[in-house]
DNA sequence: CTTTCCAAGACGAAA
DNA sequence: TCTTGGAAAG
């Protein structure tokens, strides 16, 4: 593969240009040294990372195929080719060696597959199945654990095995490092139950000639350390998001690494790292350090997304973790506008919040926000209900990602077992699944009869179910033979359809003939009409991964035969896929997104709006690592470009009974330092605060006449009062008409305001012009940092360390308006900008903001 | 032995 | 809201 890559270097490196120092450093350091670019949110390390792999093969002429870039998730994966695409042209793009750490463990685990002991056409096996395995395996322990008083769940059972094998500790590991100390303690009694289960569940796993994602990587690590050549081709690994990486996975690192001899690079951010719980190690950072001599660091720091203000305050919640290593990241952006914090007395005033919010931020900024702008970020799935509903009721589209997902929809499962069952006819989860769907009376009993002749002859539970059917062995106890024949005909017709070289789609298409599906999931199913639309997705998805360039590209040097058929790609896309990555592009720009803070990392909008900010639910109150909840608070927060809101309620219902609630500590601390950091006060958007919007965005303005019309359309339409009865909410009282008009003062009755901590008094009563209290709330804090940007230098610092923001902050005047007595001045906010007469204390049309 | 029906209970984050 | 488990019907 002649590399024709010596052209016109100087114009293929152009891309060079647009990169900033750090990050010009990051990508034309040395690729034989390695290095680490840690990089906050928002600091273009993606662009770092694809510049520097366009940086090896233009400049340092390293043929595509020998870079391997990890990442986790496919929609980080094909992000980066799509970016790579665009700098190095598709053709050798396609050829870098791209994909999660599972994805590519898979593809050369198919094609070395007796190397370790495999057949190359293993099943991957999911969570949910893993489940099932481990839920069977764990019912001869039921009456001894219920004798001892103890409660095993399986998936307990399944997440504990899980980090054994994400350090790398197998069965017997595992029950070595249980040895009793204590005979009576029960979690001696616990462990030696799971270290049966843990072995039983391997050799499970082995029969069904089937992997779990665990032993993806733990394969992968077996494959490339033992039969080093099959990394031959590697000259260069680049890793993406390694904070979250475990202990296996870290190992595949060094194992791919080896013949580079320290050419690795990594990119990651020890602020961003929160999956702990999956046996993330923040501690490999270090360890790359210690076992690559000469590990370079980079820091990119510049945060290209978010405005002055949320990134302030996103960096004052993280920071609280004292054991953190304190980082600064600066700002390209103006101030912008105050984050907004929020109190509530129930979920539903929360969500109707959220929905009345976000029409009224569309019309406020005349339209240059849409649907697809806004971002609901949870703690966790089960909370979208409440927000759904109100989104609902307001007649705003969204799209839940997460929750449940697409291949783990039970019609999905039903349709990929029969195709995994003619892949792989060991496949025992399939079969268990296949052999009810439409349902034909084999129960637990008949399984079992039919697993134990498996065992015993040796066989798989299908062949001897065909042999049944055939009438080469009798029949098992509960009859079988003729409930079966339907079902054998079926996998056999798929089986030979498969064998001609059927696509997917056709087989799939086949499949549903054969089992009357669609009729099957009319009688069985309420919503049949979803799922058999799933259904059709499932063929759409099937024929893409038909047509899509198929990444999995000529392996020349080690000349195994691909045995990879369509099916089985099919499959295993089918396996490693999250719901995000396919859902198509245009579709989610016209729904606001809602989706857990997990989900969200990698991700940005242009407004992001957090719920339930409460204890209890974040920091979650049952969380192994409270600073890890702190983190993903943090990385919730730093998603939002322009706006970012949190909230909390007062009262939840947790399980039927209604339980107070309050603030998050990670908020209250931080308001209590510095109660200017957010802000009660939903904001007005003038022209000054939407042109910042604008210029964070990169989008034009709207025009002055749209913004009115829609303002106007939206204050026809909307009930304000639908949030909260005596509440009259500080939204109202900014949004109403009359405050334009100059209304009395009385018209500020009463408003509960969630500034400072959450359990500050509910009440206080404000008497004060709206117009000023508009002003005040908002003019400073947004206007000052525009200022103060231009006088000094074009970046402003944001970290704690910066005091450029303090005097604003700590200007009396500048209180939030709940904690301000009557009198007030205005002069700071006039002495800064100059207020324009009748407009709502901001500047005037014509003043234009001192842009970056 | 299997299926169906209904009440009670739960409810974390993912490749 | 969806899942789970037990009891009665098929």
């Amino acid at each position: 593969m002649a590399p024709q890559i010596t052209q016109k270097s100087s114009e293929s490196l152009a891309f060079l240009k647009s990169l900033n120092t750090a990050q010009l450093q990051a990508v034309l350091h040395e690729p034989t040294s390695p290095l680490q670019i840690l990089a906050g949110p928002g600091s273009g390390k993606t662009k770092a990372l694809t510049s520097r792999i366009a940086h090896l093969i233009l400049h340092h002429s390293l043929p595509p195929s020998s870079i391997c870039a990890v990442t986790f998730t496919n929609k980080a994966a094909s992000e980066m080719r799509q970016r790579l695409g665009v700098l190095i042209g598709k053709q050798r793009t396609a050829e870098v060696r791209m994909g999660t750490f599972h994805a590519s463990c898979a593809l050369f685990l198919r094609k070395f597959s007796k190397v370790v002991g495999i057949e190359p056409n293993f099943t991957v096996c999911d969570a949910e199945e893993s489940k099932k395995i481990i839920s069977n395996l764990l019912k001869p322990h039921k009456n001894f654990l219920a004798s001892k008083d103890i409660t095993l769940k399986d998936g307990n059972v399944l997440s504990q095995i899980s980090r054994a094998k994400a350090k790398g500790l197998d069965a017997k590991d595992f029950i070595a490092q249980h040895k009793a100390t204590n005979e009576f303690d029960p979690q001696v009694d616990i462990q030696r139950v799971i270290g049966t289960v843990y072995e039983k569940y391997e050799k499970a796993l082995r029969r069904s000639n089937s992997l779990d994602f665990d032993d993806l990587l733990l394969f992968g690590v077996k494959l490339f350390s033992e039969h080093p050549s099959a990394t031959n081709w590697c000259r260069h690994v680049l890793v993406d998001e390694f904070q979250d990486t475990n202990v296996t996975q870290y190992e595949l690192l060094r194992a791919i690494a080896r013949p580079t001899k320290g050419c690795v690079t990594i990119v990651g951010d020890p602020d961003q790292s929160i999956y702990g719980w999956r046996s993330a190690e923040v501690g490999n950072l270090a360890k790359m350090r210690k076992d690559f001599p000469g590990t370079t660091q980079i820091f990119l720091e510049e945060n290209y997304r978010s405005t002055g203000s949320i990134l302030k305050a996103s960096l004052a919640i993280v920071s609280q973790d004292k054991t953190r290593i304190p980082k600064t990241l600066l700002t390209s952006h103006p101030s912008g506008t105050v984050p907004v914090l929020r109190s509530f007395p129930s979920e539903q005033a929360e969500a109707n919040f959220i929905a009345v919010e976000i029409k009224r931020l569309v019309a406020f900024m005349g339209g240059m926000l849409r649907w697809g702008d806004f971002a609901i970020l949870l703690r966790f799935s089960a909370l979208s209900r409440a927000i759904e509903s109100a989104l609902q009721k307001e007649a705003i589209p969204c799209a839940v990602l997460g929750g449940h997902k697409f291949f783990e929809r039970q019609e999905i499962k039903d349709i990929l077992a029969y195709l995994q069952l003619v892949d792989n006819p060991s496949f025992v989860p399939a079969l268990t699944r296949a052999i009810n769907v439409p349902s034909r009376s084999i129960g637990e009993k008949s399984l079992e009869a039919i697993t134990e002749r498996a065992l015993k002859t040796k066989l798989s539970s299908l062949e001897v179910i065909e042999r049944i059917t055939d009438a080469k062995q009798p029949d098992v106890k509960p009859a079988v033979k003729s409930k079966l024949a339907s079902f054998v005909k079926t996998v056999r017709a798929l089986r030979q359809l498969a064998a001609k070289g059927a696509s997917p789609p056709d087989l799939i298409q086949r499949l549903l003939e054969l089992i009357g599906y669609e009729d099957h999931l009319k009688k069985t199913q309420p919503e049949w009409e979803t799922r058999w639309e799933n259904v059709q997705e499932l063929i759409t998805f099937a024929s893409e991964v038909e047509q899509g360039v198929n990444l999995a590209n000529v392996e020349p040097e080690d000349s195994a035969p691909s045995s990879d058929t369509p099916l089985r790609l099919f499959l295993q896309a089918s396996m490693l896929s999250s719901e995000g990555d396919n859902q198509s592009e245009e579709d989610s720009k016209e729904k606001v997104t809602i989706t857990t803070c997990h989900a969200a990392k990698g991700l940005e909008w242009p407004v992001v709006l957090i719920p339930a900010v409460e204890q209890g639910t974040f920091p979650f109150y049952r969380t192994e690592d409270f600073q890890e909840e702190r983190r993903l608070l943090y990385v919730a927060c730093t998603r939002a470009q322009s706006l970012l809101y949190l909230s909390h309620v007062t009262k939840r219902k947790v399980g039927g009974e209604t339980k107070t609630r309050d603030l998050s500590e990670f908020v209250s601390a931080v308001t209590k330092e510095d109660s200017n950091m957010f802000t009660a006060r939903v904001s007005q958007f003038a022209a000054i605060e939407r042109a910042v919007v604008a210029q964070v965005l990169g989008r034009a303005d709207a025009p002055e006449a749209e913004v009115a019309r829609r303002v106007a359309e939206f204050r026809k339409t909307t009930r304000y009062l639908a949030f909260d009865g005596d509440e009259t909410s500080q939204l109202d009282t900014l949004s109403f008409p009359a405050l334009s008009n100059g209304m009395a003062p009385s018209f500020v009755a009463s408003s509960k305001i969630a500034s400072g901590s959450g359990g500050a008094p509910p009440q206080k009563t404000v008497s004060l012009h709206p117009m000023l209290l508009a002003a005040k709330a908002q003019s400073p804090q947004i206007l000052a940092p525009i200022t103060q940007n231009v006088a000094s230098t074009s970046t402003s610092t944001v970290g704690s360390s910066n005091p450029s923001l303090k005097p604003a902050a700590s200007d009396p005047s500048l209180k939030p308006a709940a904690t301000i007595p009557t009198a007030v001045s205005t002069g700071g906010v006039k002495r800064r900008l100059g207020m324009g007469k009748g407009t709502m204390g901001f500047p005037n049309k014509k003043f234009k903001p001192p842009l970056l």
